[in-house]
DNA sequence: AGTTCTGCTAGAATCGTTTCGAGTGTGATC
DNA sequence: GATCACACTCGAAACGATTCTAGCAGAACT
């Protein structure tokens, strides 16, 4: 590691010197600055960034936190951030914070100076962790209920999917294709998106004249082996739906998997649509309809959001990323 | 920022008793330092790890560099990574790393004290980069060549799948199976997964005494999108395979889309492979015959590696990780 | 000639830690 | 009573940077 001091006592120059003439601040002699910066080259300087972090009293870093690291769902978010990065002088630390991790959390985001936070998935994140979080540094909430101010928390921006709109529109589509008994494939207990999609597609058919009998929402985790064996199950329990809506693809899935077995068809007896826009949403059996949002784009906002923040601009800004409804042939209307 | 120098000022003691009490150094009257972590408590002290790294020359950092964020490969491998790592007081900074933006990988490199980089999908990864990478710290690399001791680089591992004996596996079976007419759909020219899986591959056929026509080898880049147009253009020149052995998932998925459009059935017809065990390999039309292997277990291996070298344990140590055929409908056999 | 201004440079303090070396007071030993 | 070990504590120097303050030339003014 060369440093600063290496470089001054070579050019015989004192460390000052070498920082201004390093940092560009012309109070340096032009022939002796670029003398000093040939040789600073010459010598493969590179700052120190933990010290000079130290000294600035930034960090430029940003955390994201997630629950859930290997879905490819935050793949495209990260990509999206990353990209977005790239334009800024910053990094990323990526940490996994769950339940049962939470000191972890705690530790990591008063230790390692964040200098702002990007939540994934943080309708799984206690709240006084989030509260903890705002006080430090500035934060992106993504998949969470939008009216935190409630809680005194500033700082803070929301990022939630527009599951509403993309829910109605689904629903609506479906009751205009003669669909009457329906099954809703709800997501785990608590979620966020999983609320609101339930909402949306309830007053769509209240809307409708259609009844929906509460018992008809089966609680899913948002996995494929849930979303099959819920729906075995409801099979079992005699309720056999002309469209079953899925909080999310991979509970649809589940469920294709469990309506091809008792031999309904897809989409002739039953329509089935998911949420997400999977890799495999594409090529399941039949293809499944479904809501594309963009991510990439997501995680790309998010930053915007937090650089914005950490200039002092759009406080406790409220993102609705749009959705687009993808028809396949599952929803029997594509 | 409560400091330790608060803390000292609060309790009346100097900074060195803090410091001493803070890591437990059995130097402190056993009370004062009971005070001490108390008052810490109540202040809410957190070390500020940017300024003890700097101290301690070290950083507690591992990066991850790679050039495809979004898989849900690297997703997976990301969690293996996490996972193992929270055994340890490390923490992970994420880079995308491609030809195009080199000198910010460098920068990064030598700027942020990286104690040990994980380098994914090496194969697209400049050798002065990693060269570079290598005298700075240890370095684990997936997916490249193992015989990087060639050019001197020391203080490395490498990852690699057991491309050959999967690849061996799966086309012996196509062959007891009674495909004659093998097409082959490449991944990226020069990505070492595609060259040790065709080497493989053609050695089989060679044993089994069945002509492979070089022209049958088709080049794709690992995706669907080159999957199906390789596979549209290799039909229609009058290649009409019984058997496509595809370097990934992704392609493979392609090829059955093609296929399907010509009115090939599979397997009946064609018999079908791919390789990686994609989310969808099991979902598509009809499910995938691939290759599965552990992607969480490579994160973590690949940090018990990092961690063994940073230890100056096992040097150049060259990890295979083992492959499981996955039998499904599309290759016939299942 | 004396003063002020300007351009450049050096020194020192600082960020929040760790840790060495030196210093204190106490009790045990010679 | 002097010596010494011991337990404990403190001050100060680092780590590698930034930046304030002050100083020193020489030029330009009165």
């Amino acid at each position: 590691m060369t440093t600063i001091k290496d470089i001054a006592k070579r050019a015989g120059v004192s460390i000052s010197t070498v920082s201004y003439s390093l940092n560009g601040i012309p109070k340096v002699n032009p022939e002796k600055r670029d003398r000093i910066l040939a040789l600073a080259k010459e010598m493969g300087y590179y700052p120190n960034k933990q010290a000079r972090n130290l000294k600035m009293g930034s960090s430029r870093r940003i955390g994201v936190f997630t629950n859930e690291l290997g879905s490819s769902c935050l793949g495209a978010i990260m990509r999206g951030i990353q990209e977005a990065l790239s334009g800024y002088d910053y990094d990323v630390l990526v940490a996994t914070v769950s339940r049962n991790n939470k000191d972890r959390a705690y530790r990591l985001l008063r230790e390692k100076w964040l200098d702002g936070a990007i939540m994934h998935n943080s309708a799984d994140i206690d709240l006084d962790l989030l509260q903890t979080a705002g006080e430090i540094c500035p934060l992106v909430l993504m998949d969470r209920e939008p009216n935190l101010d409630v809680l005194g928390i500033s700082n803070i921006c929301t990022m939630t999917i527009d599951n509403e709109f993309a829910t109605k529109e689904l629903t609506e589509r479906l009751v205009a294709n003669g669909r009457k008994k329906f099954l809703f494939l709800g997501g785990t207990h608590g979620s966020y998106d999983n609320l609101m999609r339930f909402e949306a597609f309830r007053k769509v058919l209240q809307g409708a004249g259609i009844l929906f009998d509460p018992s008809w929402y089966v609680e899913g985790n948002f996995t494929e082996a849930l979303g099959y064996s819920q729906m075995v199950a409801a099979l079992g329990q005699g309720k056999v739906p002309d469209a079953v809506v899925s909080a999310n693809d991979e509970m649809a899935i589940g469920a294709l998997l469990a309506l091809a077995e008792r031999g309904l068809r897809v989409p002739q007896d039953v329509a089935v649509t998911g949420f997400d826009d999977n890799e495999f949403a594409r090529h399941c059996a039949p293809p499944l309809t479904t809501v594309f949002y963009d991510r990439v784009g997501m995680g790309a906002k998010s930053v915007h959001a937090l650089m914005d923040m950490l200039q002092g601009k759009n406080e406790n800004h409220q993102i609705l990323i749009p959705t687009q409804l993808v028809l396949r042939s599952s929803c029997g209307t594509a």
